[in-house]
DNA sequence: GAAAAGAACGAACGGTCGTGCTATTTATTG
DNA sequence: CAATAAATAGCACGACCGTTCGTTCTTTTC
């Protein structure tokens, strides 16, 4: 027989258990700072076998910037799905990003992984300015939703609404990581209101 | 005799020389992926040579990080200083402040020294906290003054303003580094006078 | 249960890292 | 110019890096 119990395969399985662990070292580190060694040792496996998983270093790396995509996704824009769509849904996705900024207040992969590759080349690059764009056009969409519904102003700049929405998450997660998160969140949602109250119809 | 012509000790000069090389070097790779061989091959010296300068890696990585902050207070803090306090100098600060961010677009020290030391401890952390605390304070300063001279509104909470200032120029580095300067600029343009427009007195 | 396939191990390679040493060269002083 | 001090070079060490390769153990297939 083949799979008694396993859902998956045990090649999956492990993979994902590696992942697991690289992805709470690159929270720290980041990915540049990733090493096969020391992933090998928290998984309790040896180098080699780490190795064989993923081709290269250049590959994990990859694979971990796509876990921690998956994370993201999972944590701040699925749920928030569920809601209508317009200013609860963009509500929603703040809501769950500003949480998302507590459970990951020290070290988001995603957003070190800009800051590691924004001034290189290669498919690290590539893979994060395709990520970063990928999630700045589904806020411009969220924000479009709520201009459509006659919830923000209909001469609102979709693409400058999402810059400085997303420019409170980053200094969320800056000050979050620097001088605590409490302090950081209150500027944030306070930010967030504010934005809303400027570019939304006016209560007349 | 002694000085002819170095205004300065040889000491002095060369140590510049190679905090010059290496401050461009950590523009792109972070004060983490600094190597002194990498360094002194740059330099045209030999490691131990580089190496004597600094007694340690991590003390070469601490000059570094303040000669960046003395980089940004001379492009950004200083020459808003010839500025009256108030909303004019507070001006020349976020202007200074984008066109600094032009000109480091492919990676500043500061920025991304809090993403690789924030979730760590050591003397780098405490630096690096030491050091945007600092600036964050200087912000809040500038903004009292406009409040003050009655330039903004009177209940304005300074260190609000100060986060969201703080933001659009955290999501202009990122936006500039990963799509680009100009349109980076002009959201993070837009939005400060958006702010200000908030924060103002009503023109009535 | 035997055979084939897959997964993990262990050792080793070449390379780079930061860091000590000891010379040797260069600059400063009397 | 000679003497002294400072600055740099050269070399070696131990540690870790990513990667390769052949072997061993475990799982699947017949």
């Amino acid at each position: 027989m083949m799979n008694t119990i396993a859902p998956q395969g045990k090649r999956a399985t492990t993979r994902e258990l590696i992942l697991d662990h690289a992805f709470e070292l690159a929270r720290v580190d980041g990915l540049e700072g990733l090493s096969i060694g020391v992933i090998a040792q928290r998984v309790g496996m040896s180098k080699s076998g780490v190795f064989a998983h993923f081709g290269s270093r250049e590959d994990l790396q990859l694979a971990v910037l796509e876990a921690a995509q998956l994370r993201f996704l999972q944590g701040v824009k699925w749920p928030a799905l569920k809601l209508p769509r317009g200013l609860p849904r963009l509500r929603a996705i703040v809501a769950n990003w500003i949480q998302w900024g507590h459970d990951y207040a020290s070290g988001c992969v995603l957003l070190t992984a800009t800051g590691e590759y924004d001034g290189r080349e290669g498919p690290l690059h590539d893979a994060v300015v395709q990520q970063q764009r990928g999630w700045r056009e589904e806020l411009c969409r969220a924000i479009g939703h709520a201009v459509e519904n006659g919830e923000l102003r209909a001469d609102t700049d979709a693409s400058q609404l999402a810059f400085e929405i997303y420019a409170l998450m980053l200094c969320l997660h800056h000050d979050a990581g620097l001088f605590g998160y409490d302090e950081a969140s209150r500027h944030a949602r306070m930010g967030f209101e504010r934005l809303l109250a400027s570019y939304g119809i006016p209560t007349s």
